[in-house]
DNA sequence: CATAGTGAGTTCCTTAAGGGAACGCGCATA
DNA sequence: TATGCGCGTTCCCTTAAGGAACTCACTATG
């Protein structure tokens, strides 16, 4: 397919879709924050194509989101690890797990479980105004064009 | 191409990323969120193919996500609205402008401001925890094996 | 009444991306 | 010398995306 370039929109979403809308690139990011951080290992606990998944782990270094770095030098080996860009999208992944387990699950309830630090408990993340510190949802707010527009009335 | 389904895996991410994980889903969610709801509207700004808007509306309101909504009946017309599992999921939309904003937007800043109801101000989302409302990030928590697990040790 | 127009898709063709298996390369151990 | 491992790359095949043209149901205009 010949894909439409999202890089270049006026649009955050469609640039952050540029760096991990393709398929698979959430799920190595997934993977990677969990400590699967070897070629083989992601290809196997995926079941991704090798071929799909040197794409994508180029393309993500490339971005600035991954750092392929060695582990060994004698038998010259690398992993893959989140640069402070990729760990923060990570919370995009924290988001998707929210959405997943509440409207996908279904009986068998979550797959996996996410214990807070901070007060050790079982909980989920919930989105929150960076000013007021009140819940922030996509119905709670007004858009205004902002300095980089150009896109959106 | 062949698509390994992800709808199937024990993982909310994955399953998340079957229902909006095709390029263009978040797009076309974004343009109905802010009120481009008619076909041709999407298919015109956004530069997608019709076909594949095709594809993808029919896709997301299977899924739950949208609803197909007769405004006219004399000529029959329809336009598309989300649904309450549609509307949170554009929390996810908000998480991915906070993160492109932060790292793709470069020097013109952000092409979008967001103002919160609550408080009047512009701001951007932050992830909290539902139990103690502190801060929640992809490094502040711990995996545990879920009632639906099956993946992940 | 005939023509043009509009919203919402559908059909058809071309090109490129994903899947999968096989191969290559550098090195270490037997 | 042979086997094996980690990490990719190459090749071929199938399928999905892009794009333009076409359909269909109706409305408005001359």
């Amino acid at each position: 397919m010949q894909r439409t370039d999202f890089g270049e929109m006026a649009c955050s979403i469609a640039r952050t879709l540029d760096v991990i809308g393709e398929p698979w690139s959430p799920l190595v990011l997934r993977n990677i924050y969990i400590g699967i951080t070897r070629f083989d290992q992601l290809q196997q606990t995926l079941g991704i194509s090798r071929k799909v998944l040197a794409e994508r782990l180029k393309w993500l270094v490339d971005r600035g989101v991954l750092e392929r770095r060695e582990y060994s030098s004698r038998p010259p080996r690398h992993e893959y690890a989140l640069t402070p860009m990729g760990t923060e999208l990570c919370d995009l992944l924290l988001v998707m797990v929210r959405w997943g387990d509440r409207w996908l699950a279904g009986e068998a309830g979550p797959p996996v479980l996410y214990r807070h630090h901070a007060c050790g408990q079982i909980s989920h993340v919930e989105l929150t105004c960076s000013v007021c510190g009140e819940p922030m949802h996509a119905t709670d707010v007004d858009l205004l064009p902002g300095p980089g527009s150009a896109d959106i009335a």
